[in-house]
RNA sequence: GGGCCCUUCGUCUAUCGGUUAGGACGCCAGGUUUUCAACCUGGAAAGAGGGGUUCGAUUCCCCUAGGGCCUGCCA
């Protein structure tokens, strides 16, 4: 038997969940569904000062809305600080770890030489072997890890492959402040370690955090977590998928009307791929994903592509599905308040009848909104520009003895209005374009719709000749 | 400045030394047509540059260029 999967997603709550957040968990995710193991969530508030509960429940809602909860109660990680203080205990005792004496402002000038000359901005050692009896009594301390001088370090990375760092390009890195707070770096590994977490698998802007937790973990006596640094994704600008450039949290694209599976689809296609293969549900990206086909290079994001494999999704969706989908949608939505104020039993049968023919033509859950606003118009209508035109003396005149005809029909269905109109075109010596447009305006207001026998259809008999009369009176 | 990573059509990508370099989105043209879509057909569109290795490089190696990430007592 093979040790269960582990992963975790591990975001810090100091803003929204952001796309690129969001792909890294539905990586986690994949992978632990993949193996039959598990995805752990770990808010990283160690920095209580920029956490925000604000920040928490975004990250949380974002997730339940993209379907990739976790399989554990979340873990805080300010709350292990105790811990995380134990095993800097263990390491300074061991002689892995010292006390450091420097202040501030020592390091910072000690920084700016380095660089000046041209080495690497790192750490001097000052106090790695001098006696802490030199320190003036009662002076503040943090205590650092006692990082190997000499040799390198190399992470086996699952997608990068083997990645070396010479020693000396490395620091000397804090794991407690002089405040006695635990750092984010210390916190990481001994928190990856007691969640069992068996890959950690994140964004590539942590490549050289590897390099260094990996010290740590050997200085803790403990074996590394398998690595994977999947590259991120930038905007369509080519930089940073930053919030300054317009990145957007996942409540945005909630309310843009994507849906979860669409997302997720979308997302999973940004790094990683399966031969040619562009739309699919969620249950074949789990069979399908493995780390050893994510790519190395970053990819930027796609808002067409995105909506096409949103199309995608929304019409391959049973029309039962996507009726609630579209329910949940609505206090999300940017017209929702609208549609639920005339969200009566007439008008829900109607939207039914109608989903077929809209979500042909709906890229988004708001463009299938807007494209049944003819269903939950009032009457009588007021025809936009276009509409208008379409109705002159001419075509008020056709309508009104095509009304006659419908009226009379016994039997109302898509069929039999369409033989009625079809059969009162030849008889007129008409042509349908002739009678098409202007019966579409007069029934929808628009002259964007779905085809007339459609809508003739969705609206029923006494709506639709109610709605023509409306126009020709 | 230093370290590390990346580089195939505009974008997402396939290719795991030998292909007319494939697919998808987008774009263009045509078809269909009662509007808008959808749909069908066709088209333009790529291996950053330079050296090697090899019978043969998009594929392996090196250099250059460009881009990215890290370089905090932030995470």
């Amino acid at each position: 038997m093979s040790s269960p999967v582990v992963t975790r997603f591990a975001p810090s709550p100091t803003g929204f969940l952001h796309i690129g957040g969001a792909r890294t968990a539905l990586f986690n995710w994949l992978f632990s569904r993949h193996h039959g193991g598990k995805m752990l969530l770990r808010i990283e508030d160690t920095d209580r000062a920029r956490s925000t509960d604000e920040a928490i429940d975004a990250i949380l809602d974002g997730l339940n809305w993209l379907g990739l909860e976790p399989d554990e109660e979340p873990v805080y990680q300010h709350t292990r600080a105790e811990r995380h203080r134990e095993m800097v205990e263990k390491m300074l005792a061991e002689g892995n770890a010292y006390r450091c004496f420097c202040t501030p402002e020592e390091l910072h000038d000690m920084r700016e030489t380095a660089r000046a000359e041209g080495r690497a901005p790192v750490y001097d050692g000052t106090w790695r072997d001098r006696d802490p009896a030199d320190a003036p009594a009662g002076a503040p301390y943090s205590v650092r890890l006692r990082a190997p001088r000499d040799g390198e370090t190399t992470i086996a990375d699952l997608v990068q492959g083997d990645v070396t760092w010479a020693n000396d390009q490395l620091d000397d890195l804090i794991l407690l402040r002089s405040d006695g707070s635990p750092t984010y770096m210390l916190s990481v590994v001994v928190d990856d370690h007691d969640m069992g977490i068996t890959h950690v698998i994140r964004g590539d802007d942590h490549l050289t955090n590897a390099a260094r937790q990996t010290q740590i973990f050997r200085a803790a006596g403990w074996e590394t977590p398998a690595f994977a640094h999947i590259p991120l994704i930038h905007g369509p600008d080519g930089a940073k998928l930053s919030k300054r450039h317009g990145a957007l949290g996942v409540e945005a694209y909630r309310a843009m009307g994507y849906l979860p599976e669409a997302m997720r689809n979308y997302l999973v296609r940004l790094g990683w791929s399966h031969g040619d293969e562009e739309v699919f549900s969620t249950e074949q990206a789990i069979e399908w994903f493995g780390l050893g086909a994510v790519g190395r290079s970053p990819s930027r994001f796609d808002f067409a592509k995105l909506e096409a494999v949103n199309f995608e999704h929304l019409r391959g969706r049973a029309d039962e599905r996507l009726l609630e989908d579209l329910m949940v949608f609505l206090p999300h939505a940017e017209r929702g308040a609208e549609v639920q104020d005339n969200l009566n039993e007439e008008n829900l049968e109607r939207l039914k009848l109608a989903m077929p023919a809209l979500k042909e033509r709906s890229r988004t859950l708001n463009d299938l909104i807007s494209g049944a606003s003819f269903v939950f118009a009032k009457r009588p209508l007021k025809p936009d520009e276009k509409a208008a035109k379409l109705l002159d003396s001419d075509a008020r005149q056709i309508l009104g003895r095509l009304v006659s005809e419908l009226e009379v029909i016994g039997n109302w269905s898509h069929e039999s209005a369409e033989a009625a109109v079809r059969a009162f075109v030849e008889a007129n010596g008409l042509k349908l374009g002739k009678v098409g447009p202007p019966l579409r305006a007069a029934l929808t207001g628009t002259t964007n719709a779905p085809g007339i026998f459609d809508v003739l259809a969705i609206l029923g008999q006494a709506e639709s000749c109610a709605r023509i009369r409306d126009q020709i009176s």
